[in-house]
RNA sequence: GGGCCCGUAGCUCAGCCUGGAUAGAGCGGUGGCCUUCUAAGCCACAGGUCCCGGGUUCAAAUCCCGGCGGGCCCGCCA
């Protein structure tokens, strides 16, 4: 049993690959001698191209040189090699083959052995590290959305391969509840006389946000327009109504949905004197600490996570730890990093804000060429603090990332890539402090919007594909189609299955791309159940079960040596390769790696599953190998989907 | 104007970091396969200037330079 049969056959390349090369070429060193992955399953298990680089070293050709390594690997195997079963010259390449007996029954003994913890292949303990991963994060101002859905299931997939690798993460959830926004929503949520939630709390509170929002927009534009009417400047005037008509229809779409309350609130806006001044008020108050605002502030931010909770548990992901930004405004913390920060030097007051020279810091340590960037280009400056006195949000963002390393020696932040100027101006902070180690153990991890076709989401005019819809919609898709494939399960298995299949198409969806690429939301692609997706693999996985099952026996007298088939020497190379894949995933960060790795495994699964018999197979020795192989995928696409904190149904 | 990201089949995407053997999937299209372990499946066919142009290399979708196209960012917003 091992914790990675791939890499056992891949050292042992290795291994007898240097000891070749050195024995016929005793002269010769290299670095970064290699065996890969073949792109053909008829170039064996694995391959290296080492002969074309010795070629022009040894002045041979590349075939002349592979014909003589392989020779030589050939001549070491009886005595040396425990997996290996051949090395073939070919083209160039020296091509690798295992013994698949072997190889075989190392995998899937290692995999059934290991069971829940395939896959989970731990770095050495002194690379264990402590990890946060900050996700989600979304204001507590409205529901989550579609772009946030993708924010979260990146930051719970990251913080479970990375405790697969043996870390030890922890996961955040910042709530910003300082700032305009949330006073925007307190100042409507008091205007309306403080109502009690209907519904789920989040979607309530969106509702009155946008209202708010609106509301002041329109009063806004009116003020300005009557004012460009008096200057005379008819362009600006057309420019500012064009605006208001958008606005007004937005006032249309969110008065549908809660006249009375909408009304209400027009009419309390309307009346207000100075809707601004209340704003600030607000504001001002609560970074203050005073009783009222705290009260009707946290009051509504808690209300609001209430529902985030709600939806986060039913994508499976938690959250270890809930930071308050205001906790970090009321901690002396932001004045202590600004007090710092201009004593660094790297600051400079301009028109009475305070400015932080993220370029000099860049220079000073030269930095540039590590960050990326080119020595021409001039990173802009930064305001930290307003001509008023009041803090900015990036500040408190520095003050934030100080504490969260207090708890760990890597920091994650999931954060969209939109924000890439204002985390890098973060890790510049770190620096011009003098922590530079913590500004390089900084990570942004960026990812891409997520865009709708023709309508654009915005939370200020409540228009958007809340993540509880989307769930709602998937789930009750499943929902409909668990009968056409699974007869005969009670209400409450069907729910069940339905609930994990629709709610692991949608996580799918969003965890199998690119982090770096947009995704284009479209109902189509969420809602196929077909190849490419959760529900492919969950299917892929019940089928597995389904045959476990049937069989009704163990797979006592396993006889590996008759696994032969090239579907059943592909599975047997997915199943050992399974816990590197998992570590590349890992350490890379690359959530969408395992996804990707699951589909190619479900495909396999499903030729194999067509083409060759289990139960039935004979003799007994082949049909308790491709039985205990069946148990083995079972394992690894289980554990894959988890990984992805996706779950797999044992029918469906 | 500057910076970052993206550009691969009609559409949605892998592969690019770490160059290698005829570039892979899915959707859609066409044609087959349920009296055999779940047809959310399988098999076959059709479909490609890997955005363009240079360069490096024995070898470039992959690395470098220059363009073009799309997105994002350059606030005393968050």
């Amino acid at each position: 049993m091992v914790a990675d049969p791939f890499g056992a056959l891949r050292s042992e390349c290795l291994g007898l690959l240097s000891e070749a090369i050195a024995r016929l070429w005793s002269g010769i060193k290299l670095d970064g001698i290699k065996v890969s992955l073949p792109s053909k399953l008829e170039f064996g298990d694995l391959t290296t191209n080492v002969c074309f680089t010795l070629a022009r070293e040894l002045g041979k050709s590349p075939q002349e040189l592979a014909s003589a390594l392989a020779s030589e690997i050939n001549s070491l195997i009886p005595s040396r090699a425990e997996l290996l079963s051949t090395a073939e010259a070919a083209g160039g390449y020296v091509n690798f083959w295992s013994d698949l007996a072997r190889l075989a029954e190392l995998s899937i003994s290692s995999a059934r052995c290991l069971g829940d913890r395939y896959g989970h292949l731990e770095v050495g303990p002194g690379e264990k590290r402590k990890i946060i991963v900050e996700h989600t994060s979304a204001n507590p101002i409205h529901p989550m959305h579609v772009g946030h859905g993708r924010n979260a299931v990146l930051g719970d997939a990251l913080a479970r391969l990375l405790r697969a690798r043996g870390h030890d993460v922890q996961t955040r959830f910042y709530v910003n509840d300082v700032g305009r926004q949330v006073a925007i929503l307190a100042y409507g949520y008091d205007k309306l006389g403080r109502p009690r939630p209907r519904g789920k709390p989040d979607h309530f509170f969106g509702l009155i946000y946008a209202m708010t929002n609106c509301a002041l927009e329109i009063r806004r534009l009116k003020e300005e327009v009557n004012r460009a009417i008096r200057a005379g400047s008819d362009e600006r005037v057309r420019r500012l109504k064009a605006e208001l008509d958008s606005w007004a229809f937005s006032a249309h779409e969110l008065r549908r949905r809660e006249p009375d309350l909408f009304d209400k609130l027009f009419s309390a806006v309307e009346g207000d004197e100075d809707p601004e001044a209340s704003i600030s008020e607000v504001v001002r108050a609560y970074e203050a600490r005073e009783g009222w605002a705290v009260e009707l502030v946290r009051g509504i931010c808690e209300e609001c996570l209430r529902g985030f909770r709600e939806t986060l548990d039913r994508l499976g992901i938690s959250i270890d730890k809930w930071d308050w930004e205001s906790e970090v405004v009321w901690s002396n913390l932001v004045a202590k990093v600004l007090a710092s920060l201009e004593a660094s030097g790297f600051t400079k007051v301009r028109a009475g804000a305070l400015e932080f020279l993220a370029n000099a810091v860049a220079e000073r340590f030269g930095l540039k060429g590590e960050l990326g960037l080119s020595g021409e280009f001039e990173i802009p400056p930064l305001t930290l603090v307003r001509s008023d006195g009041t803090t900015l949000y990036e500040i408190r963002d520095v003050a934030y990332t100080l504490r969260k390393f207090k708890d760990a020696d890597l920091v994650i932040n999931v954060i969209g890539a939109d924000q890439k100027l204002a985390q890098l101006h973060v890790k510049l902070a770190l620096h011009a402090l003098g922590e530079h180690e913590k500004a390089r153990n900084l990570i942004h991890f960026a990812y891409n919007l997520v865009k709708i076709p023709g309508a654009k989401m915005s939370a200020r005019r409540g228009r958007f594909i809340t993540l509880d819809g989307l769930l709602e919609e998937a789930v009750s898709r499943a929902y409909d189609e668990v009968p056409e494939h699974s007869p005969g399960l009670s209400e409450e298995e069907r729910t069940r299955i339905a609930e994990v299949v629709g709610v692991g198409a949608v996580k799918f969806t969003l965890l199998a791309q690119d982090p770096a690429k947009e995704i284009t939301f479209t109902w189509d692609r969420v809602l196929n159940f077909e190849e490419n997706s959760a529900p492919y693999v969950q299917y892929t996985h019940a089928r597995a079960c389904s045959i476990l099952r049937k069989a009704g026996r163990e797979p006592e007298q396993p006889d590996f040596s008759l696994l032969g088939h090239p579907l059943e020497r592909e599975l047997v190379l997915a199943i050992a390769r399974f816990p590197e894949v998992v570590a590349d995933a890992a350490d890379s960060l690359r959530p969408d790696a395992i996804a990707n790795f699951t589909i190619y495994l479900a495909d396999r699964f499903n030729s194999f599953y067509a083409s060759l018999p289990v139960i039935r197979a004979e003799p007994r020795g082949l049909s308790d190998a491709r039985l205990a192989l069946v148990d083995a995928v079972r394992i690894v696409l289980k554990n894959a989907l988890g990984l992805l904190g996706i779950g797999a149904p044992e029918r469906m």
